[in-house]
DNA sequence: CAATGAACAAATTGTTCATTA
DNA sequence: TAATGAACAATTTGTTCATTG
């Protein structure tokens, strides 16, 4: 069970945020833990955001927990010479489902925050106001 | 001191939020503590988000300590007849100076935060992208 | 030392209880 | 009982420490 998106509350958490951008990220490339964390913080450079790798090991832990994701160990670079293990994660079957379902609870989830942040430029800022 | 709003992180605060309505809320009315509330839950229904009394009274207790507001208590409806009482916040001169100074932040920081999640809606829904 | 992971700590927010009129 | 406030608890996130190869 995808433990459905229930955050009726003020903005959308950070953990469901990553949540999305890794369902879409591991199957594009096989990135490790790491790897994808630096993706993300280049990302979110311009942004002022750059998440926490605790944060990221999380999410993978819950989406491997939740079937969602199957983890594949590997060595980093070339055998023999590297021994540095790392960890590819691969969406499962459940988990190719699952990632439909979620995109489409976080888009609405997605749309709600910024129709909130957008009314509060307008509240705020707007024309016709001081 | 208006503690310059510094969350560069992940997105804006709810504290930080209800700050920013506040400053622009009680110097219109004179609104006491549960009756801003109300107005704000009654705006943000459709958005799903219902802030607690508890949040509210930590941001005007906030406001107070900073030397934003300052508090005068009233006593709600007829004298004589209803006893009890409220307290009706205005800004202070002070304040007047840090909510101009506040809202300039918080356009940045929500400017920032649209970007992000419209970044996010585009990373994940975009055109071109399965 | 890079990568992973867990323990721990701090910060934020929500729930419940207390008081007062 | 409405309004205020504080204590307390839970959740969310970040910092630090540990392990492994």
């Amino acid at each position: 069970m995808p433990k459905e998106y229930e955050n009726r509350g003020f903005l959308l958490k950070q953990r469901a945020f990553l949540k999305l951008y890794l369902l879409n990220n591991i199957p594009k490339q096989k990135g490790y833990g790491l790897k994808l964390l630096e993706e993300l913080r280049e990302d979110f450079k311009q942004y002022g955001y750059s998440p926490t790798h605790s944060e990221l090991y999380k999410v993978l832990h819950e989406l491997t927990r939740e079937g969602i994701v199957r983890r594949e160990k590997k060595l980093l670079g070339e055998p023999g010479v590297d021994f540095q293990e790392i960890i590819i994660y691969h969406l499962t079957d459940k988990g190719q489902q699952e990632k439909e379902l979620y995109k489409k609870q976080m888009k609405a989830e997605l749309d709600r925050c910024l129709g909130l942040l957008n009314k509060a430029v307008r509240d705020n800022y707007g024309p016709l106001l001081n």
